[in-house]
DNA sequence: TAGTTGCATTGACAAATATCAAAGGGGCGC
DNA sequence: GCGCCCCTTTGATATTTGTCAATGCAACTA
């Protein structure tokens, strides 16, 4: 009852721990498309190979040197910062496809955590060694810079929502971005699992977790959706689309 | 009375509008250490020069084309997203030395707006002739990953802020990073004036201005800071970083 | 299968922040 | 130099979210 309904033809969690990009069923997310076959194989012998993750075992830590950056196979992380004083926050979910560590690059040492939420398997991707390729390889490069590009796109999304969003606006948010993603993997839009507490979900959307707990259920009362522990149903996306709309027209 | 209180022997505000990079005053901010004086002179070739802003005037907009990327030479920035149901997140504020527009190489479309908030330059730098020089010149080329990975550091810092912090704390927050970087720029830590209205501060905190009105008001009557509008001095920096750590010490 | 443990839900209450409203101050344009 | 407009401050009140506490549920272990 772990796994979520599979909706796509396309197999997309592969269990062979050296497996070619060029093989990969998730190339189309984390590689630039067009690469020819030459570079692809020049791809293949750069990328370190995997590493597999029980669930709660740390892929890195705040302070470890930065080495490589990760492309996620198989599973589901969470990345979060921790001050001196005892803050926690929760980052960022990342599942297959996504790319985890650059955080790392600016100061040579990784910044955050990441954190394996189910047993994952990763892409190890030694960073100096994707410079130098990528400094031969234009689309590549480019790949490269829109990736960490989108990165800050998507924490910008976050800021607003944490910036300008109420507690149920947060949720539907949240939810509604996991279908998105969800559903880009083949998986069913509408029922999933959530690998993470209501304490994660809370700290990543700058509530308490009661306060998760309640929102969840009201959107339940509502027929929103139905929850049960971790597993999810959405029932009426458009509704959820709504709740973001604030009640007040700002426009204008 | 609009400059800031100067501390430093270096200049760091230019006036003339082509300088080249190699004479720029800010070449340690913007740029990677031990360029040869050749890479320098490719690199001064590719600055597309600068451009000045009035106050007030947008230095691009969410869905012009991306083209360049952005260094401050001199003046005051905010960058903020707009979203269709009307939410307004304010994401930054930039000054000299710092780089704007990153978020629009994803997409090839800006993806926020950039406001000057006093009158302004910038450095012009067209993005897919930095890819090639940087493709040619390894230290650019790990330079410039490490300047975006440095915004997404800072940005997990803003999702601390947002996500973790009460209003005071936030503030405080604020003005010691503001303190921090005018220090760096030969600036004084203590004395400045701030180039954005408390509604700016106040979205770029997820709080409303009144809000931070009253938090600065608090602040000036505890002996924290004093402010006068938009001149703020801070009296007492060892006691508004304690406001920073969480009266119980959630550590442990 | 019973017991343990961690996670989730719910309620009552407290605290923080937003909202609404009014008035004061300063800078900018004329 | 004057006046207007925007920004800021401050007060009173409403709303939202957090805090504390108790109970429930479910999975894992022995």
């Amino acid at each position: 009852m772990h796994a979520n309904v599979k909706q796509n033809v396309v197999p997309l969690i592969t269990s062979g721990l050296k497996v070619a990009c060029s093989q990969c069923n998730l190339r189309e997310l984390c590689l630039p498309l067009g690469l020819s076959e030459q570079d692809m194989g020049r791809l293949d012998s750069l990328i370190g190979g995997g590493r597999k993750l029980k669930r709660g075992h740390h892929l890195y830590r705040a302070g470890d040197p930065f080495e490589s950056i990760f492309a996620v196979k198989a599973g589901f992380f969470k990345t979060d910062v921790l001050t001196e004083d005892g803050r926690d926050q929760v980052t960022g979910f990342q599942m297959a496809g996504e790319i985890l560590g650059m955080d790392g690059i600016s100061t040579e040492t990784h910044t955050c955590n990441a954190v394996a939420l189910e047993d994952s398997e990763v892409c190890l991707i030694p960073f100096t060694e994707l410079e130098m390729l990528s400094s031969e390889i234009r689309s590549l490069q480019h790949h490269l810079h829109k990736v960490m590009s989108r990165e800050i796109v998507r924490d910008h999304g976050v800021m607003m929502l944490l910036g300008t969003m109420r507690a149920e606006e947060r949720l539907a948010a949240f939810l509604l971005n996991l279908s998105q993603r969800f559903s880009a993997r083949g998986y069913s839009p509408a029922e999933f699992h959530l690998r993470m507490t209501r304490e994660e979900i809370g700290s990543y959307l700058g509530l308490k977790l009661e306060t998760v707990s309640r929102a969840f259920s009201r959107f339940q009362d509502e027929g929103l959706i139905s929850v049960q522990q971790k597993h999810i149903r959405i029932l009426d996306i458009p509704r959820l689309k709504v709740l973001l709309t604030p009640a007040d027209g700002r426009i204008g």
